[in-house]
DNA sequence: GCCTCCTGTC
DNA sequence: GCGTCACAGGAGGC
């Protein structure tokens, strides 16, 4: 019972799999723009219900038309425009007209010096469409990443969109509704439609006017106006949050500020709001103004007195917090949290400041001022490419707020790494730095301090060990000054965010290269952590070189027939195995392999699938990691390929989507992957952006993707490139290597040996439901056995093979493989042999009967 | 070091 | 419109 899933092309419709073929392949080496190609093909996949050709041939037609007029009506408007036709040229009816439909938007007359202003705009969806060419495109670009959302963008047209939450965040870096259209309306090539005035000003009216903070552990919710409170505490669900018996509604001042700079900001300015905001009530000490600067100042003439202002305020409970924030958004109010650190006296000061020396880049700066943007600490996440130093930005806020922070990780072995980055950069006492993990459960000496730990340990529901109790209790004991979540797309998820709740922090700083899930939780962050602060565009940091630049390929590979027939057969799981064992997939891989080696690059090939991992990575004798790799191992295998220059190629599972740190790696290869994860595709682009040698004349990193043809992975491959694409990378579609038939020793070059390629690859994951049948097959599929933990918890993982046998196929550089296997022969002996269908109940079905039952009794 | 349980990801 | 894979990791107990 293969799950059924839609939108996958060529499921087992062999004339619908022929369609595809013959409309999506373009003659040989054809390169294929990218977006809307890939776009259509993915749209058509999803109607395979249509049967008549002709009328299909139609449905597709429009369809396209569709997709290219929602994707490119901006392009259209554009060319009209500059052909310098009379303003508001398109008030002809002509033979495009009728493609363009409701989104026609040549009402809107132009502006006589349109040409000097870099800004569209759609009203209905209030997208905004930048012209990277303009002159003014610099300045407009700030302006936009403050106030609207990156959609997309590549090379000459940027698309962002107004949302709520942009614009909540816009104003949480301190733009008011007036300087957002006023500024729009200067950069705009048309007036400012009216619906999206209005749009902006409901959008922003109560924004800003709720805050959360913190006092003596205990939350407080908290506003200037007096009515806005009252609202929110006649609201059905904050109303009956509140807490009684703390005291009425409270009264007091809010603090004045007073100047503030960033550590390791160049000029000094790196606040530049806030210093403006002081140069205007003192003169003369603003600083050395930039553009942005200026842009700023434009937009903050008047500023608003906050100071001496009366706040009012009503407790809530820390269980509640999350349940007020997400109504708070709902209800229009979302709530502001801000970190007054500089009067915070209650909690003790942490002696940290960034090493003398020590100089942060320009993005990171920009990121970090609009953290810090008002002369108190915003929450809300910051997006930079991985690469591109997250880290350093974190450790610059805490040194910039100084007070205790705990930092989550998701894995252990970035806690171990962060603590390193925090002595590296910074010059705090090492004794200050604490880790609290499984392994360690360090406490700072002093009054306060740092502690690095993981979202597990943090969130962890079960039973705890004594020592684990204790460092809770302590942890959420105390108040947190900065609470920095690392990979903080992971947040949204049941458990994890939980810390949010649990851990009392005064302000959040989320770190992410990838703002993105699969489900659509992501925009939960808005009100569990606050809005995105900033978003690096990759493009513009690979130009600086601050990340290396990457050519993008995807390479078709095609699938002999009788590997085709099989694939049209199989369940879904097989065909995942099958598509990935490609001859001519592998064939491809060895191309690429030899061809980078040569060129003396470092090449990672990942593969999801753990089979086709090591087959490949045996036939072609290089080493691999997985999950069950031992710590020892993968030690020593990263070792070798950052170190031994006989090693130049390491296949990974998907253990190297996040954790490893490979600043060797210059090229890489993707066999097999997970579905659509746009994730995965961009982390494992990331692996290769802090290339070292990325400052080298005419470096380029390579990232390929191998798909079968006609295959699910055409799909799922379109999807995965979505979020690349909209960085601005660009695929170029390979569908034939030149002089692949040269290669010296190409694998599976005969009919022959193709078939026998195919017949092992059944045999070996047939095995599931019946019967644990002992192979002769030379790799067979060892199981998670080396590592040992969970090892056959499916059953037709079964580990079958001795060392003997690999030694004999090993070549020098593979001894990590013998080790392992010996590691997994022992497993095995242990084990004895699986029951064979006997009773009917293999362990397999067993293990998903467990699973049934487990998801059942927690359901 | 091995095992189990829990969780995340799509 | 529903649920699904298989792999990974961490914690903690023995």
């Amino acid at each position: 019972m293969p799950p059924k899933r839609k939108a996958a092309p060529g499921q087992g419709n062999a004339t619908k799999a022929g369609r595809a073929s013959a409309m999506s392949t373009p003659g040989p080496a054809t390169p294929r723009s990218l977006d809307s190609s890939m776009m259509s093909d993915g749209d058509d996949d999803f109607d395979e219900d249509v049967t008549e050709a002709q009328r299909e041939r139609e449905a597709l037609l429009s369809r396209e038309a569709d997709d290219f007029v929602n994707k490119f009506t901006f392009k259209g408007k554009r060319l009209q425009g500059q052909d310098d036709e009379p303003a508001g040229g398109g008030r002809r009816a002509d033979a495009a007209t009728r493609l363009f439909k409701k989104r026609d938007f040549s009402y809107l007359p132009l502006k006589p010096d349109h040409q000097n202003r870099p800004l569209w705009i759609d009203p209905d969806s209030c997208t905004v469409v930048l012209e990277r060419f303009n002159p003014l495109a610099e300045q407009a670009t700030d302006f936009l990443i403050t106030i609207a959302e990156p959609k997309s963008r590549p090379t000459f047209l940027h698309e962002y969109a107004l949302t709520p939450h942009s614009l909540y965040a816009a104003v949480s870096v301190g733009l008011r509704p007036r300087d957002i259209i006023n500024t729009l309306e200067r950069f705009l090539k048309t007036s400012l439609p009216d619906v999206v005035r209005r749009k902006i000003e409901d959008h922003t009216k109560s924004f800003g006017k709720v805050k959360l903070v913190l006092k003596h552990n205990k939350y407080f919710v908290e506003s200037v106006d007096a009515e806005v409170l009252q609202t929110l505490l006649k609201d059905q669900v904050i109303g009956s949050l509140r807490v009684h018996g703390s005291g009425d509604i409270t009264t007091s001042y809010a603090p004045t500020m007073g100047g503030l700079v960033i550590p390791g900001t160049q000029n000094a300015a790196g606040v530049h709001q806030a210093n403006l905001r002081q140069a205007e009530k003192k003169p003369g000490e603003g600083g050395d103004a930039s553009n942005e600067a200026d842009l700023f100042t434009a937009l903050n003439e008047e500023d608003d007195d906050d100071d001496k202002e009366a706040v009012h305020a009503f407790e809530i409970s820390d269980a509640d917090v999350e349940t007020v924030q997400k109504r708070c958004l709902d209800i229009g109010f979302p709530i502001l949290e801000e970190y007054d650190f500089r009067n915070d006296d209650v909690n003790p000061n942490l002696e940290i400041d960034l090493r003398p020396n020590t100089q942060i880049r320009p993005y990171q700066e920009k990121s970090l001022s609009k953290m810090f943007g008002n002369g108190r600490a915003k929450s809300g996440i910051i997006v930079l490419p991985c690469g591109a130093g997250k880290t350093l930005v974190g450790i610059t806020a805490a040194c910039t707020i100084k007070k205790g922070v705990i930092v989550l990780c998701t894995s252990s072995m970035s806690v171990v790494q962060w603590r390193q980055e925090f002595l590296k950069w910074s010059n705090i006492n090492p004794d200050d730095v604490a880790i609290f993990t499984a392994e360690s459960k360090q406490k700072f000496s002093g009054s306060t301090g740092i502690i690095v730990t993981t979202y597990s340990m943090v969130t962890n529901s079960r039973e705890r060990s004594h020592d684990s109790k204790k460092m809770m209790d302590f942890l959420r004991g105390r108040e947190w000054g900065l609470m920095l979540l690392d990979e903080v797309h992971v947040v949204p998820a049941e458990m994890f965010r939980r810390v949010i709740s649990s851990i009392k922090s005064h302000s959040k700083l989320g770190l992410t290269a990838t703002l993105l899930r699969e489900d659509d939780k992501i925009s939960h962050l808005n009100f569990l952590i606050g809005p995105k602060l900033y978003e690096a565009n990759w493009m513009e940091l690979s130009q600086q070189g601050h990340i290396a630049k990457v050519q993008c390929a995807e390479v078709w590979c095609p699938m002999p027939t009788e590997f085709y027939d099989e694939y049209l057969r199989a369940n879904a799981r097989m065909r995942r195995t099958l598509y990935a064992m490609n001859p001519r997939k592998f064939q491809a891989c060895q191309y690429l392999i030899n061809y980078h080696e040569a060129r003396g690059d470092k090449i990672i090939v990942f593969s999801d699938e753990l089979y086709s991992l090591k087959q490949y990575a045996l036939k072609l004798k290089k080493v691999f990691i997985y999950g069950g790799t031992s710590q020892n191992e993968r030690m020593q295998v990263l070792e070798n390929f950052q170190h031994n220059p006989e090693v130049n190629t390491l296949f990974l599972s998907k253990i190297g989507d996040t954790s490893l740190d490979l600043p060797e790696a210059t090229c890489l290869i993707q066999i097999s992957s997970h579905f659509g994860s746009r994730r995965q595709e961009a982390q494992r682009l990331g692996r290769i952006l802090r290339a070292k040698r990325r400052n080298d004349e005419g470096f380029n990193a390579f990232f390929y993707s191998l798909v079968s043809k006609d295959t699910q992975e055409m799909y799922y491959s379109s999807k995965r490139q979505a979020f690349l694409v909209d960085q601005g990378y660009a695929f170029k579609v390979i569908t034939q290597l030149a002089n692949i038939e040269k290669t010296p020793d190409l694998a599976f070059a005969t009919p022959l040996e193709s078939r026998e390629l195919l017949q092992r690859t059944l045999v070996d994951n047939e095995r599931g439901g019946e019967d644990d049948v002992e192979t002769d097959d030379l790799f067979g599929k060892p199981g998670r056995g080396a590592g040992g933990r969970g090892g056959g918890r499916k059953a037709g993982n079964g580990v079958r093979r001795t060392a003997g046998m690999l030694s004999e196929l090993a070549g020098g550089q593979d001894m990590a493989y013998i080790e392992q296997n010996k590691a997994a022969n022992k497993a095995l002996k242990g084990k004895g042999k699986k029951g064979a269908g006997g009773d009917g109940q293999s362990k397999f079905f067993k293990g998903l009967q467990r699973e049934k039952e487990k998801s059942r009794a927690r359901g």
